[in-house]
DNA sequence: TTGCAAGGCTAAGGGCATTAGCTTTTGAGC
DNA sequence: GCTCAAAAGCTAATGCCCTTAGCCTTGCAA
């Protein structure tokens, strides 16, 4: 029996995932996702306690699928090497997904799940430079530098922010270029 | 008569950014500004056309005071000193103000008075990198590197997105660094 | 087979944005 | 000072959304 597929907290977040790829973080409404998964807007509450906790954990699973991303993207690389390929994975999902990063909150302060989604994501960029022999202060102060290029510029590539897209490949790779002559200056 | 100050677009604006600025974005509610202007909330449609509309004047305003800002904090200033200058001044901004500040989208695409603001500032960034020497896509390209500095540290911290705020100001400080450095760099 | 828990549904309440249509105020021109 | 029209306010009402309450169905475990 059960021809239709019982719905989960998992396929749930698959929804509301789909809905703001598609019509940015304003469009994600329960009664939205409901129409989607074919299902009554209060049944939704079997599954998910609210709208703000389906917010919070869409945030845990684009996390989650950045570190995993990031991570692959890092292996098997070292120093500049490894650096330039993170800041570049770094962009490419932020150029699939925009809304999707958008719609991501950078204040994971009230939603213990997604912060500590967030500290296995920069726990990857701190890896990627030990290779470079930081410790310690050192070490959190070039990821948080490596934190604001990138977020910074997927930020506002994501919401439309640069005026003509012309030539921001090159504004790219002279941001990298510039991150890593920073690390170089560092050690 | 007329005891109370009679209501105008820019009033409304001033009331919806104290709220912004106590409560943050998500309590920017037209209810909410009507309360605090001492009206009924239709009758706000009297001076402004809809909440978005609303959030786009807000946007406006704050992009307003940030360049004049960022302007006095340039002026009388030149290279290095000026470029540190104003990034010290993007960041106290941002510091006063961190709520505001997370609630402008950089999304100003709907909104044309919105934009002009926006291309206004980055117009005060440009010029103060003119004492470089630096023309056309160049100029262009350092433009957008330094915006994605302020903005991507601005966007972090006012959303309390660093963890502790322990050593946030040598951070900046190498931010700047590292941007002075890549400016020596690229002329 | 029985019974209970999980998951779905309808009904209902409360908040908000927005529109319609009315009333009051105000100020310009006579 | 008077008139009257526009500006600015209000109440009423609609529709969307989140959320809660309470009920019904289904499926599985004992």
């Amino acid at each position: 029996m059960n021809v239709r597929q019982r719905l989960s907290p998992a396929r749930v977040v698959d929804a509301a995932l789909e809905l703001v790829d598609e019509q940015g973080v304003e469009a994600l409404t329960l009664a939205a996702v409901a129409a989607k998964t074919g299902v009554a807007t209060p049944s939704l509450y079997k599954h998910v306690a609210s709208l703000g906790e389906l917010r919070g954990l869409l945030g845990v699973r684009v996390l989650e699928e950045m570190t995993e991303r990031f991570t692959s993207a890092v292996i098997g690389r070292a120093g500049d090497d490894a650096v330039a390929a993170l800041m570049h994975a770094y962009r490419a999902y932020v150029r699939e997904h925009p809304k999707r990063y958008a719609a991501m909150p950078m204040d994971p302060l009230h939603d213990e799940l997604q912060r500590a989604a967030g500290v296995k994501l920069m726990e990857v960029m701190l890896a990627t430079l030990r290779s470079y022999g930081m410790e310690g202060s050192q070490a959190v102060h070039a990821t948080r530098r490596l934190r604001v290029i990138v977020h910074g510029f997927a930020s506002i590539e994501s919401s439309g922010g640069f005026g003509l897209p012309e030539g921001l490949d090159d504004t790219y790779d002279q941001l990298v270029r510039m991150y890593l002559d920073d690390l170089r200056g560092q050690s």
